[in-house]
DNA sequence: ATGAGTGCAAAGGCTTTGCATTAGG
DNA sequence: CCTAATGCAAAGCCTTTGCACTCAT
């Protein structure tokens, strides 16, 4: 694989730098309105909502927003986080942050970040992986996250 | 707990007697609608979206599969699948059928029941939700899945 | 009889698309 | 310049809701 790939959070300058070059190579351009989209989401660490993008910044446009999101998608820049609330949500591509998994809140349906390393889960999804291409499934990524209420709410209640 | 719990997958019968009791414990009926549902999600092993639904029995009307599937879903007879594409899905609540992990097409949509015994998957777990509730969230689930492209994509494109 | 459940159609909400305008290379 | 990208508004699509009718108790 050629081209910048981080293991660790990075940088606004290295962000950019790295958004040029994906972009390029699908014939894409790293405009302002895209550049803003990154940096929100790069400064709120945690998946957002389109809704949420649109608080974040008045300058934000929803057809943009949507539009570029999906170029941003296929750019690996950005990805989708699915939720139980139907709201698309999106956050940092895999492999500009670290590794993590999600907190999901039945209650508001927000999303939190929650970054752990845990010795098992690499063999755990190796059985997983292996099992899967035994049943001609071409395994591209994994979802393992937890559902319950957050913080919040459970105050609120 | 009281009630019928079943830790393997339950016979026809036994699902009626079970929904039975979870919607009269919530003072609602098992009428023929919602146990045409029942019976639907069953027989498919998988889970189906509404459309997939109202193809699969004529006399499923689509308001009703919603407000049934709502119901349903408070009775913790039916649980909602969350897929990429953002449709609705539906299969048989946890606890009526074996421990399984999602299959996700991104090409496709479908998704698959996949099980799998890991050993490693109770401790990983532990440690999860040990580490979440330190973080004041309350763990009601977790969710396991694996996104690819199923073995049908894979032969067509 | 009497309220829950249903069917049909209309309304709602998030997302996508059309089209004229603007901007980046 | 010339095409990609944007902004605004309209259209789409899945889902929810309103209301009259039916069924079960």
């Amino acid at each position: 694989m050629t081209g910048h790939q981080l293991s660790t959070n990075v940088s606004a300058g290295d962000l950019d730098t790295i958004a040029g070059e994906r972009l390029a190579a699908i014939d894409q351009r790293y405009t302002s309105g895209r550049q803003a989209l990154m940096t929100a989401l790069r400064l709120a660490g945690r998946p957002l909502s389109i809704a949420e993008l649109l608080d974040s910044n008045r300058s934000f446009v929803q057809s943009s927003i949507y539009r570029n999101l999906v170029v941003l998608e296929q750019a690996k820049l950005v990805a989708r986080v699915v939720a139980h609330d139907d709201l698309a949500r999106y956050e940092l591509g895999e492999d500009l942050v670290d590794h993590h998994h999600h907190l999901m809140c039945t209650t508001c349906g927000r999303i939190d970040d929650f970054e752990i390393t845990i010795e098992d889960e690499h063999e755990l999804l190796k059985a997983l992986k292996r099992s899967a291409r035994r049943a001609g499934f071409a395994v591209e990524g994994h979802r393992l996250d937890l559902v319950g209420v957050c913080k919040e709410c459970r105050a609120t209640s």
